[in-house]
DNA sequence: TTAAATT
């Protein structure tokens, strides 16, 4: 069976700044030495697996100066946890990241960006599996059963893909172990109020210890999708115009659109002629165009993000008033992701505008530079 | 019928 998060309600409780400093902003030195990055340091869960330190970077570091940031991987494998910390410099920085940052989609996830709490053994292992719940429990109505017992961090229900309904499945995670284990004494085994059947509480796996099984078909899957032949050569076709389209901002149907490699694409540019500069070794470059004056970085994040692995962004600004001189660039990793994205928002509508959306071609290369856009 | 939250 299919299943999926109820992403939409995730508790948004703030893991909130220790408020135990007076002093505005800076790195903050509490008493006994140690540098306070309470109000600096960010925790960012439900991060894409794929994303890579250097994507995971330059999305935080295009709200500002970044002191130290780290996406948390597998101590073995290298595999990313999905969760990583971002310590600005600056604490406006980090409270602009969360208010602008947190809620965004990107590909099948919705980040959340919140303030770390500080790093202790305590609150390590309060997450907790719930099943048996009454299939009519709402998360909230699961969240008042478990809140007598501490301040919960997150919780989340599972539901079945297709029909919404609940599996009886959730997870809580408490700020306290503690608080997790009171919880299991006084909830596992019990009815809830109504309920017809006892609900089972336990700690939860811990999702980055694998198997050794898994982690062999988690290798074989990541891998052997690289490893596919050569396209057939009538689909190419019908790629090429694909391309074409796409290449001078000419909407296609969706239905031509599908995965082709960079390779395929440069030799078949060069046979027609057309000069791409979208495709390089960093990814492929999208060009952006009809963007407000006001435009930031975090617009092109959350246009481009659902579509895929996206490495880049950049507004391009007037030297001195330092508004948007009207278009962007996003780098995209893989084709097919960055075709469909362009696919999806040439002629998109932001707010009264109507964007233009296309590879990166030479042209836009020659007027970027001459400043005469 | 367990999803990536503490460096």
């Amino acid at each position: 069976m299919v299943t999926q998060i109820i992403s939409t309600m995730e508790t948004q409780v703030s893991n909130g700044p220790t408020s135990n400093s007076s002093l505005p902003n800076g790195p903050l030195i509490s008493a006994n030495g140690a540098t306070d990055d309470s109000k600096t340091n960010l925790i960012v869960n439900y991060l894409p697996q794929n994303m890579t330190q250097e994507e995971f970077k330059s999305l935080f570091g295009s709200i500002g100066e970044i002191e130290s940031c780290k996406l948390v991987r597998d101590k073995i494998t290298g595999q990313s946890l999905g969760y990583g910390f971002v310590n600005y410099v600056d604490s406006n920085d980090a409270d602009k990241a969360i208010n602008t940052l947190n809620g965004l989609k990107l590909q099948t996830k919705t980040i959340k960006v919140s303030y770390a709490r500080p790093s202790s053994a305590s609150i390590r292992d309060a997450n907790l599996y719930v099943s048996g719940l009454p299939k009519t429990m709402s998360q909230k109505e699961m969240e008042q059963l478990f809140s007598q017992y501490g301040r919960i961090i997150t919780s989340r229900i599972l539901v079945d893909q297709v029909t919404g309904v609940s599996r009886g499945v959730g997870f809580i995670r408490f700020d306290k172990r503690i608080e997790a284990e009171e919880a299991i004494k006084g909830l596992n085994g019990q009815k809830p109020l109504g309920a017809s059947e006892p609900i089972t509480v336990k700690f939860a796996n811990n999702p980055s210890q694998k198997t050794g099984q898994a982690l062999l078909t988690h290798l074989y899957q990541t891998t052997a999708r690289r490893y596919t032949g050569p396209l057939h050569h009538q689909t190419q076709r019908f790629r090429l115009d694909n391309l074409l389209n796409m290449a001078y901002g000419v909407k296609s149907p969706l239905s031509l659109i599908s995965r082709f490699s960079p390779i395929t694409i440069d030799s078949m540019t060069s046979l027609a002629g057309v000069n791409l500069t979208g495709a390089s070794s960093a990814g492929w470059c999208i060009f952006v165009y009809n963007l407000s004056p006001e435009a930031d970085e975090s617009v092109l994040w959350q246009l481009f993000g659902p579509f895929g692995a996206v490495t880049n962004v950049k507004v391009i600004r007037d030297f001195t008033t330092n508004k948007c001189k009207g278009f962007g660039f996003v780098t995209m990793t893989n084709y097919d992701e960055a075709a469909m994205a362009i696919a999806s928002l040439n002629g998109y509508r932001l707010g009264d505008r109507i964007l233009q959306v296309s590879f990166k071609t030479s042209e836009e290369f020659v007027k970027t530079k001459h400043g005469a856009i």
